[in-house]
DNA sequence: CTCGATCCCTGGACGC
DNA sequence: TGCGTCCAGGGATCGA
């Protein structure tokens, strides 16, 4: 699933070939993700692509004013199962590819997703900055104090905490899990209870998870491939994610799933000592 | 504020 | 081999 790493790896990979592009034509499969098709379809031809952005898991591909009109960003989330590829035209185009974008150096952008939880939206500059206030901090860019203070700041389970993009933006399942596994916190641990050397383990686990994650260009497991189409490798490094009954790699015990915030988590049970109201009760 | 439930969607895993 | 069922999850939304 495309989080952190796998939209950073995108970007850059975008911004390798889309900056001064022109847009020379549009051609539009299923719809139902694309906030205003009509405004997509008929807003693009003839803009410049001036620069690809990341924010959190968003993508922004900033485009010059054309016909008239004013400046704007083309605003793009992956979603689950989302592609954004920059590929030659000649190239055959996979299932589910739903917008293409024929560019002047005879590649195509084309945006695939067979699930369709993505979203696609055309605004101007200042309607995407309206869009993305709500979003937190950056959790690269973010420095130790400003990171317990956030999360101090909450009452909700930590797991909760790292997936709400309103606290810091980017962090998915996959990379909740794997930085509280690192960090050894239980995700149901209530986010103010925990304290300074813990919070200190899971700013580092962040930290790290998140760049060694970008340095092997994302985990692909489910449909994530970068623009150029390659696979990321960060999946073989997983300690947790996805590994239900396998053995804990630092204690051996039995990685256990269990819902968190709606999502499944997986964990330790004896790297990640549960929280008191959330362990068994004792029997009589 | 925070929670859980529900919805969107399709492919893959699994059971028979 | 095929069919039905369940599950995966980011984010929006709604009611408690």
């Amino acid at each position: 699933m495309p989080e952190l790493p796998e939209v950073e790896t995108v970007a850059r990979g975008l911004r390798a070939v889309l900056p001064g592009r022109r847009i020379l034509g549009v051609r539009l499969g299923k719809t139902d993700f694309i906030e205003d098709a009509r405004a997509v379809e008929g807003g693009l031809p003839g803009r410049v692509i001036e620069g690809v952005e990341r924010r959190g898991k968003f993508l922004i591909l900033w485009l010059s004013a054309a016909n008239g009109a004013t400046p704007a960003g083309l605003l793009v989330h992956l979603g689950m199962t989302g592609q954004l590829l920059a590929l030659p035209a000649a190239q055959p185009a996979g299932k589910h590819t739903h917008v293409v974008l024929r560019l002047d150096d005879g590649r195509e952008l084309r945006y695939a997703d067979a699930r369709r939880f993505g979203e696609m939206a055309l605004l101007e500059r200042q309607a995407i900055e309206k869009r993305l206030a709500a979003l937190g901090a950056e959790p690269l860019e973010l420095g130790l104090e400003a990171f317990c203070a956030r999360i101090l700041s909450r009452r909700s389970r930590i797991k909760a905490v790292l997936l709400d993009q309103r606290v810091l933006r980017g962090i998915g399942n996959m990379y909740a899990d794997e930085s509280l596994w690192r960090a050894r916190i239980h995700p149901a641990r209530p986010a103010s209870t925990l304290g300074r050397k813990e919070l200190a383990r899971l700013y580092r686990a962040i930290r790290r998870v998140l760049q060694r994650a970008i340095e092997l260009r994302g985990s692909s497991i489910s449909d994530y491939l970068d623009a150029e189409g390659r696979a990321g490798e960060f999946q073989r490094l997983h300690r947790v994610y996805g590994r239900g009954g396998k053995r804990c790699f630092r204690c051996q015990a039995e990685v256990r799933r269990m819902i968190v915030a709606g999502r499944s988590s997986y964990y330790c049970p004896r790297c990640q000592k549960a929280p008191r109201a959330a362990r068994r009760p004792a029997r009589g």
